[in-house]
DNA sequence: TTATAATTTAACCAGGTGGTTAAACCGTGT
DNA sequence: ACACGGTTTAACCACCTGGTTAAATTATAA
């Protein structure tokens, strides 16, 4: 009864690598099986079907990402430092866990069946919830107190996000780039990280 | 020999199809027999294995996306019309084909093996390209002219992109949206468009 | 110790997979 | 009419897949 949660994990760890890598179709359960070291039919006895284990996968990717940018606080910073804040946050969370990033973008792909039922919507969930989002609260906040042009702020959110994203949802693209020049990542990111800054900044600053 | 091309072009079809709907392993030959109407035995004549029919899929698919991306033009417009433009032609062709976008996306997530040989910076490839590319030229140019701030224009053009893509690539978010409240997503893009442009023309302009 | 429940396993299975083969079909030129 | 190359098919196969089962092993509590 105590193993339990220790096999179980185990078994989830290795099945969220091999969906990593393969994708739903391409992921096999033999393979999840030999990665954690344990019989087959014992991803079975804990898991039910492969259906359920991947809902478990993504299930527990989506919520330790959500969880990692939801460390946007509530500190009143200046708009620049707020969006500096968001832009650092986003791009350390997806550097540090690419694959999760990954396994999101796929889901995506796949129109996201499983990714819906974590509303965007719901109070809590993310930053940019349009709701009760902290950013997007920060920013409505702003626009009150005429710091900031009045803009759209889910427009706004979506433009912010985007230009951190495309680096990596098109990483294929920038891995070229690497091999083409000599490229030091770390640099880039410092690099577009003052330059969405800048930009929006100047966008809708007064 | 003259059926060959249609019958080829026909299970290249809907070989897309399968492929766009099921990822590479989740794409069935028999299933795409099935569309096509013909005997799968034909399919493995004609492309000789799952892989190179793939393969050609994906070719098909980027080289028409490709291409109608290549409609940016090199007519002197303003800068303002010259971004309005780009938003544009990339809107509307992500709309029209939004299949070959996810299969597209698919292929990035895998790690862009077989996306990775339509090198970006193959001249005449891709408007984005930083060294021969329409879009590129036409920054760099427009900062020797003084017209606009000096900024690095490969940044500049991932921002631009970056804010359409977001778009698309989080479908299944702007679908939650349409769910929640009544949405019309041509209203949408022309309120985004009006937002990019803006954004951008603000955070260059002098 | 022993009974009971939770874990873990080896062996198995039905259905489906990509791929092959040999024969039939069909249009065209002679 | 016939032959011939390109085209299309039915039937087949070895292998792999997710999933099952019944038995063995181990932990637990009396």
């Amino acid at each position: 009864m105590k193993k339990d949660l220790k096999t179980k994990d185990k078994i989830l760890h290795f099945a969220i690598q091999e969906f990593i890598e393969n994708g739903f179709h391409g992921a096999r359960m033999q393979s999840i099986a030999e990665r954690a070291k344990v019989n087959k039919a014992l991803i079975f006895y804990y898991f039910s079907s492969k259906e359920l284990i991947y809902k478990e996968v993504i299930s527990t990717v989506v919520n330790t990402v959500m969880e990692k940018l939801n460390r946007i606080d509530d500190q009143p910073l200046s708009v620049r430092d707020k969006i500096s804040q968001v832009v650092d946050i986003y791009m350390e969370v997806f550097l540090k866990y690419p694959d999760y990033v990954k396994l999101m973008q796929y889901e995506m792909v796949r129109g996201g069946p499983n990714i819906k039922k974590f509303n965007i919507f719901q109070p809590e969930s993310v930053p940019f919830n349009p709701v009760s989002g902290k950013l997007y609260k920060y920013f409505e906040e702003k626009i009150k107190t005429g710091e900031i042009k009045k803009v759209d702020v889910f427009q706004l959110l979506l433009s912010i996000i985007g230009q951190i994203l495309i680096v990596f949802f098109a990483r294929p693209i920038m891995e070229i780039m690497g091999d083409k020049f000599n490229f030091d990542i770390n640099k880039f990111m410092e690099q577009r990280k003052e330059f969405i800054v800048n930009l929006v900044m100047e966008g809708i600053g007064k």
